[in-house]
DNA sequence: CTCGATCTGTGCGCTTATCGCACATTGTTT
DNA sequence: AAACAATGTGCGATAAGCGCACAGATCGAG
């Protein structure tokens, strides 16, 4: 193939490495050879090249037809969850608060144009999808996602969700860029945002920037419940005061 | 350097950038490259073209001086964690079984001769270290660790421990390997383990297979408990009915 | 302020790791 | 049984990755 991008160190063989450790998931468990070059778009003999490393490493198992990840890949997850203290600084306070108001609290990080679950408490199983740390959903039309867009460069937050390609996830997903970059200024100037239903059926979601002592946006944390319990309004009124009352405990403790 | 080991596959480039991914950790959440070369016994240049890669690619973060992790680098860790249905399975059942006794509790996985948490339900912080998903822990001197040795042939268990290195964790931390292996005897007859103080002083930790539908050992389960507030014969009268009782609930469940 | 030590960025030639293809084999499907 | 798809293996060609060496930057000590 010719050399689109000529970089001086490239190291394909890593971003090959790890195109196919992150190719399975929930969806695909197990994979074979061949599986794994389409998934990946790699050919096969390199697909396999990575599977056989990986296997050797104990990264992946072989059962001599499908390959499998081993728990040792959680020694890379692990090592950004251990090298950061905000998980677990924040933890006990999402855990506080999911008790106080019987409601799902989490926390997340924004990569790139989705949002990834740091750590969470949860209450109930109200997502039709079990959320767990190290979760990823779209950042446009998540409380927390729009929470930390808002706290980007306009430009860049745009940029941002363009790029993820605004799916709607539901019938009331908004999806127009220039609403979206509306909606983010009133969460700019407000302070908190308010998702009624936009990524799941049923689901509301107030969320709010965690700040660290300079006042800088360093995570966002969320609280979500039931439409059904909860109208927008509700959500609001019941749970916002001790929400801000979580980020003002946690605002001094961080770094 | 001689071809020591001359696979065909080998890939070498994915290993080196795995290791260095596996460097960072909560000791050093942010090295130069000099620093990851050494850690890693890469030679400089090697480790600085991963180190370029993995920030192309989004995993690093460079600020011109330190590069740290991103969160994106729970794409691969937290691979497996949606790939197996195991964690978010046993989770709600380690809530109930620690609301319940108002002890900790956890489930893990043997990697080589460390134990892996892949879930846990923490009533308080009891351990001098932190535990969460990902932590790891010896194998052969935790309880967990000994029901999942003891689950393995004879050999394999004695050769896991010994690669281990045997290091005691305390005073009382048993280092015999022949002592160690009429220990894992009585787990298998028993069908739990009881470790006390090994790990750490003043924590007393009960252990038990969790096994699937055909009785075959998939993971273990334990409660632990400060020294001072239970004995260990205390923990066993207290506990193993509960425990014996989550772990009938979970094997018709466990495929 | 100067000197020394360490680290970083860069370029380069050499080595061999990695590439993709092609063929033989196996096993799966219809 | 035939057709299809996936796997394992060998091989030659290419360039990816290697370590070294030099130069500039940074930092600390005295």
């Amino acid at each position: 193939m010719a050399a689109e991008a000529p970089d001086r160190d490239h190291m394909a063989a890593l971003e090959k490495g790890l195109a196919v450790i992150a190719c399975f998931d929930g969806r695909h468990p197990r994979r074979a050879i061949a599986d794994v070059a389409r998934a990946t778009a790699l050919s096969r003999a390199a697909a396999r090249r990575c599977l056989l490393t990986l296997t050797r490493l104990g990264y992946t198992a072989y059962d001599g037809k499908y390959f499998s990840l081993t728990p040792r890949v959680l020694r890379l997850g692990y090592a950004w969850l251990s090298s950061t203290a905000l998980p677990q600084l924040v933890q006990p306070f999402l855990e506080r608060l999911s008790e106080d108001t019987h409601e799902s609290c989490s926390a997340s990080l924004l990569d790139g144009h989705e949002i990834v679950y740091i750590a969470r408490s949860a209450q109930r199983r109200i997502m039709s999808v079990g959320l767990s740390v190290g979760s990823r959903l779209p950042g446009f039309c998540s409380s927390m996602g729009r929470v930390l867009l808002a706290a980007r460069p306009e430009p860049e937050a745009r940029a941002l969700m363009l790029a993820g390609g605004l799916q709607p996830q539901t019938a009331r997903t908004i999806t127009d860029i220039d609403a979206l970059m509306q909606i983010l200024a009133g969460v700019r100037r407000q302070g908190h945002a308010l998702v009624d239903q936009e990524l799941e059926l049923g689901l509301v979601s107030l969320a709010m920037p965690l700040l660290n002592a300079r006042g800088e946006v360093v995570a966002a944390f969320n609280l979500s419940a039931q439409a059904q319990r909860h109208t927008a309004q509700e959500m609001e009124r019941l749970f916002l005061p001790k929400m801000r009352q979580t980020q003002a405990l946690l605002r001094p403790l961080i770094g």
